[in-house]
RNA sequence: GCCCGUGUGAUGGAAUGGUAGACAUAACAGACUUAAAAUCUGUGGCCUUACGGCGUGGCGGUUCGAGUCCGCCCACGGGUACCA
């Protein structure tokens, strides 16, 4: 008998199913369809971990809905735009296409052996013209829709090398090439109107039935919704025109409380103040360096500059309050004014202990009435509490309760009103970087911008760029800018922004449904495969993706491109966890830190040594896989020692698919020996004859259980529990004294049931047992609910909630039976010592618990 | 900082509010072998001779019963709008 030799049983399968095209998907409107899809990546050149268990789960999916019957869509691409292209230009001087395209060449090869049923005559990247074109397309569509607009905002600035930095590209406030100090520059660029959408985004997420309930929380919180008061404040030394301060609070209840007025210093009573004091100028200025991400804005040290502007309070014209320009304040939230009550918010409380400014309680515990001094008090809004002084006459009411009283009473004084705000921002898709999809508009002088027409799209990128120099190669690409306007027919330039890489990956999905269509959609396409059955990917894209894909399906259905059933594309959703190694950590004498190579390790009683020196290294666990750590563990090594079944069948085993999965080797070692096993076991079946005998009904019991419990949990994501069982079916079936005919029957449930998770080692044993088919066009095994009947159950018996014992009853067994059996127990007799239980509960085929 | 997760033996993890540790890994013991590998069999939370006691990040609460529900705290991970 030969051994499991996964190299030449891979390759012949893959060829066979390629052969038989078993994954090519057609439009066929008399089969039902289902839509499969793992994010695609991002072609970094090298396949990685966290691929292989991505797109692994995706095709367990795929090859189970196969086998009940569905036509299955399950495309791939690439995500091909972005940053790492035009880095490694600057790097090593190539270019960002050639770059692309050659990893995409790399990991598809790397790919292909995993045996994925993925349909590659599908397959399109997003920097191809022909892809970018229809997207430009679309965007041209969604402008004279009115879904597209230009204002000012800010970027990084690196004054250096004279370019725009992604926030990542910010280390401590300087560029990360350069090291120089990074500005805020406001430009003019292009945003989708994602805002107009944010209450219809909002209430739509309740409907996703189908997604993991901590994504649509994620996402309600970022949307943020919050009612609140908007009112003015009276200037009492105003300047120029400017005589009020419009501020927005979600707590105007603690008006009474009011300690000062702050503003952003993007405000325009701030721009207009620095005009005349070099102090304030400075402070903005200060202001305006900070980061533009909001993690680095909120730890920031709170600072903030008297403008020697004072305000009249609403409810009191002798009540004077000083204005404040502040840092922690955002011109794009509210009004980009607050009123602060420090004795209620922590931030206010630290910003006015730090520049002597009053503290005045609004409402006190009622438990404890001390005054606030180091720690603001913030009760949950519904809990109640006394309040001072209150304008609206309440005494003791709770948060919510004040506050909505209080909008109340400033419409009806007629000095504010109820303004109901969202956190979302619109979503800004100007990129000043040369790889990206270029926004197909035009710059006359005569008629201003001016959409491209449609006949001249794709609007391409030009070739001949080069990286040497800094900034945007396409600012300086005169020929490719110079241009006719579309409108007038004169001298006009192109539009050197590109967009964000978010909006390539806002329609792939659609895409894959008529990948070379002439318009972006095909409608007899869209309306088959649309939506999404299953969408597979990381946590990590469980807010701005999802959230943006979600924006635009809407914006394509109401410029006609899909049918308005697809407005939410993803009817279900699952996120899967990362794939981690340890990392192997010492460090050096000049005190650095020094990364070490699993190879180069040598593990033992839980500890890790260097082989060539024998020193102890320390053991970092489950961290992200990352170049710069040495952790990351190349899956081409694994498919090459053991194959791509025990790769596949690692990634799914042992951790909850939506969590982390710690690589070990030694963990993918007992997977191909388990195959291995597993291939002996039934070649011996097939070998070895034996007469039927009284082992068979056991054995037949145990299979129809094992079907029910795989098919249940691969319907609901739970790739671990089921090979879990299939782990127990199979140390069932070695041990089994039935006869052949019998084992064979379980043998080739057992390879259909890990076909999913190890298609080839299956459809290899699948042949060994004598079938001629093609295991792939199998249908899944039926259960027979005959097997899964039991007439006996055990039940566990519990004195004061401890387990002391059980019993084994029928399954119908009156419950006054049930209690005397229990009492009967040696270990509940003992524990009573002669005395009467006080109570005993009793769950119906679950548990017994007497209470002494 | 803010939002969202996660935390159970040496390790990955299992467990509709109902027997904590299924299944696997490492370890140990035995069988086979001249020997090793492979394979097979067995042991396996901690303390205790036993009765029993203690155990799911920490502290407290609800319940006949809590890994699971509630409150506070700690640690780690993801996101934080220009990484993808």
């Amino acid at each position: 008998m030969s051994h499991y030799n996964a190299k030449s049983i891979e390759k012949k399968w893959q060829k066979a199913w390629e052969k038989a095209k078993v994954f090519q998907a057609k439009t066929d409107i008399t089969k039902p369809k289902y839509y499969v899809l793992e994010m695609f990546p991002y072609p970094s050149g090298r396949l990685h971990m966290g691929h292989v268990r991505n797109y692994t789960m995706g095709d367990v999916i795929a090859r189970f809905k196969m086998s009940t019957g569905h036509n299955v869509l399950h495309p791939m691409g690439w995500d091909a735009f972005g940053m790492p292209a035009e880095n490694a230009a600057m790097a090593s001087g190539g270019h960002p296409k050639e770059w692309t395209y050659n990893n995409i060449e790399v990991m598809k090869s790397q790919m292909r052996p995993m045996g994925w049923t993925l349909d590659w005559t599908r397959e399109f990247a997003t920097c191809d013209p022909d892809y970018y074109g229809k997207q430009q397309e679309l965007f041209l569509d969604f402008l004279s829709a009115g879904l597209v607009y230009r204002k000012n905002a800010v970027v990084n600035w690196d004054p250096v090398d004279m370019t725009v930095l992604a926030n990542e590209q910010v280390e401590n406030g300087r560029g990360w090439r350069s090291g120089a100090i990074v500005e805020r520059k406001e430009l003019t660029q292009w945003f989708f109107k994602i805002s107009d959408y944010s209450n219809e985004l909002l209430e739509a997420i309740e409907a996703l039935d189908n997604w993991p309930a901590k994504v649509k929380l994620m996402q309600s919180n970022w949307i943020g919704q919050s009612k609140g008061l908007e009112f003015d404040f009276e200037i009492k030394n105003p300047l120029k025109h400017q005589k009020k301060i419009k501020v927005y609070t979600t707590r105007p209840d603690t008006l009474m409380g009011a300690s000062f007025v702050g503003i952003s210093a993007d405000h325009p009573l701030a721009q207009e103040l620095e005009k005349n004091s070099a102090e304030i100028s400075a402070f903005n200025k200060e202001c305006r360096q900070m980061s533009t991400s909001e993690a680095d804005m909120e730890k920031a040290e709170k600072k903030g500059i008297d403008t020697g502007l004072r305000v009249k309070h609403p409810l009191d014209p002798d009540w004077e309050l000083p204005v404040w320009i502040a840092n922690f304040i955002l011109m794009d939230y509210g009004t980009g004014a607050i009123f602060a009550c420090p004795a209620h918010d922590q931030r206010d409380l630290d910003f006015a202990r730090k520049y002597k400014l009053p503290v005045i309680d609004t409402f006190l515990s009622l438990d404890d009435s001390a005054p606030v001094v180091d720690e603001a008090f913030v009760p949950p809004k519904s809990e109640k509490v006394q309040w001072v002084n209150h304008f609206t006459e309440i005494d003791i009411a709770t948060g919510q309760e004040a506050i909505d009283k209080t909008i109340d009473f400033a419409e009806k004084n007629k000095w504010g009103k109820s303004v109901t705000n969202f956190r979302l921002r619109d979503w800004g898709l100007s990129r000043q970087r040369y790889w990206g999809c270029p926004i197909p508009v035009v710059h006359c002088e005569n008629c201003g911008v001016v959409p491209e027409k449609k006949e001249n799209l794709p609007i391409s990128l030009p070739d001949d760029v080069k990286f040497d120099i800094p900034g945007n190669p396409l600012d300086r690409h005169s020929n490719w800018r110079k241009c006719k306007c579309p409108s007038c027919g004169s001298q006009a330039l192109r539009e050197t922004d590109t967009m964000d890489t978010f909006v390539d990956s806002s329609w792939y999905f659609v895409r894959f449904t008529s990948p070379k269509s002439e318009k972006p959609t095909s409608s007899k396409d869209v309306n088959y495969w649309m939506n999404v059955d299953q969408y597979i990917g990381g946590v990590e894209h469980a807010i701005l993706h999802l959230l943006y894909s979600r924006f635009f399906a809407r914006a394509m259905v109401i410029t006609g491109h899909l049918p308005k059933t697809a407005k939410e594309p993803f009817d279900a959703l699952f996120t899967q966890g990362m794939v981690t190694h340890a990392i192997y950590k010492s460090t050096e004498t000049d005190g650095r830190d020094s990364f070490h190579f699993p190879e180069e390790v040598e593990l033992s009683e839980g500890r890790a040594y260097l082989k060539n020196n024998g020193k102890e290294v320390d053991i970092i666990p489950s961290a992200k896989m990352s170049k710069s750590k040495n952790n990351v563990v190349d899956p081409v090594n694994i498919v090459e020692a053991f194959g791509a079944d025990t790769a596949r069948w690692f990634v799914l085993s042992d951790s909850p698919p939506e969590r982390d999965v710690e690589w070990t080797a030694s963990g993918a070692e007992a997977a191909n020996k388990h195959l291995s096993r597993v291939y002996r076991i039934i070649n011996e079946i097939v070998k070895n004859k034996v007469r039927p005998n009284d082992e068979d009904e056991n054995l037949l019991k145990e299979m129809h259980r094992t079907i029910h419990d795989v098919t249940q949990a691969i319907e609901s994501f739970g790739f671990n529990a089921a090979i879990a069982r299939l782990y127990g079916f199979t140390n069932v079936l070695a041990k089994s004294k039935a006869g052949t005919e019998a084992k064979l029957s379980a043998a080739k449930t057992l390879a259909q049931l890990m076909s999913p998770m190890t298609p080839h080692l299956s459809e290899e044993l699948w042949k060994i047992m004598g079938e001629k088919s093609l295991l792939a066009q199998q249908p899944w095994p039926a259960v027979d609910e005959n097997f899964l009947k039991d007439d006996n159950i055990t039940m566990p018996i519990q004195v004061n909630g401890k387990r002391r014992g059980q019993i084994e009853v029928r399954k119908d067994l009156e419950i006054s039976e049930i209690e005397k059996l229990a009492l009967e127990e040696e270990a509940v007799q003992r524990a009573l010592n002669g005395e009467v239980p006080k109570k005993i509960i009793i769950v119906p085929g679950r548990i017994v618990n007497v209470v002494i």
